[in-house]
DNA sequence: ACTAATCGGTGGGATGGCAA
DNA sequence: TTGCCATCCCACCGATTAGT
């Protein structure tokens, strides 16, 4: 009997899955999937195939793939095809549950996020992954907390001030009316028992000056209103502002100086980011252009 | 108890396929 | 066409299994 090479499908897994025997690795890598929920195959190939050929990981996803411990959807870019991204399905929550006392909650609704909120989901990951590697060479520092967009209360809640962890109201005295804040993400760092809290705007690259600057002011209020104290110690924090290219950067900065608020924001971008720390690098610039480091 | 065969993992390298 | 992913070949390793 000649064996049929048949090529398996890019888009829907096969009808006769390549055989699997999970690697301890393979577990490492579901719990990846677990923490930070969508990872591309480049950033799985940097976490959990460190110094190798990303082919490595390549062949490893597609065989999780097929045996339905992962799901994949593909980022568009431009005309063509983008990387994968990768994603739990059930099969790998349930050996990260049993093997590691994983306690999220399987996310059902992974696979329906639509691809440009996929890309800023990604973009916020980046960021996270180039915080948490840069912590990690600071002997002094630790990250005490991150929260994402997706560290939910309530999943199955409608309204969107239950749906948000990181979500709070504030009385806007000018007009009257309530108005929300709702970063990307949010995360403190400690240093010797001092902690000093951020938030995270990953720019979308179509958001107006004008919407930036209602944000900046929104901020300032909710600076006024000293409700960020519940997630930190402190008096302050910074709303880091990461736009895609450092053009764009300056330009969101030079139009939006001088505005209530801006003294709560720093710009830098994430071509910049990938390529140089991001705590101990001079890479962030103030409302008025000065470049500084968030950490000495 | 010992050996051989087998299976899947790992990794390098080369080639083919696919969608827009 | 471009930028990815899938496949195939080769070699070697370790664990398991079958046969003696």
């Amino acid at each position: 009997m000649v064996a049929q090479k048949t090529h398996l499908p890019k888009f829907s897994r096969g009808e006769t899955p390549p055989k699997i025997i999970l690697q301890k690795r393979d577990i490492d890598l579901l719990e990846a999937l677990g923490k930070y929920r969508y990872l591309t195959t480049s950033q799985i190939s940097k976490l959990i195939f460190p110094g190798k050929h990303e082919q490595g990981a390549r062949r490893r996803l597609t065989k999780l793939y097929h045996n339905k411990y992962i799901d994949r959807l593909f980022l568009e870019s431009g005309f063509v095809l983008g990387e994968a991204v990768y994603f739990l399905d059930r099969d790998g929550y349930k050996v990260i549950v049993q093997e590691r006392g994983y306690e999220g909650n399987f996310q059902k609704k992974n696979r329906q996020v639509k691809p440009i909120f996929l890309r800023h989901t990604i973009d916020e990951i980046e960021f996270r992954l180039a915080l948490e590697k840069s912590v990690s060479e600071l002997e002094h520092i630790e990250l005490v907390k991150w929260y994402s967009e997706y560290d939910m209360k309530d999943s199955h809640a409608t309204k969107r001030k239950d749906k948000y962890f990181i979500y709070d109201e504030i009385f806007d005295p000018n007009t009257t009316k309530v108005i929300s804040v709702y970063p990307d993400s949010l995360f403190v760092l400690g240093s010797s028992g001092r902690e000093a809290l951020y938030f995270l705007e990953v720019d979308r690259g179509t958001e107006s000056s004008k919407k930036i600057i209602e944000k900046m002011r929104t901020y300032y209020l909710y600076f006024l209103s000293n409700k960020f104290s519940k997630y930190a110690n402190v008096k302050r924090f910074k709303v880091l502002l990461v736009a895609h290219s450092h053009r764009r950067a300056e330009s969101l900065r030079s139009n939006v100086q001088g505005s209530l608020g801006i003294e709560n924001f720093l710009f830098s971008n994430k071509e910049t980011i990938k390529k140089k720390d991001l705590l101990k690098k001079k890479i962030w610039f103030t409302g008025d252009g000065d470049r500084i480091s968030i950490v000495k």
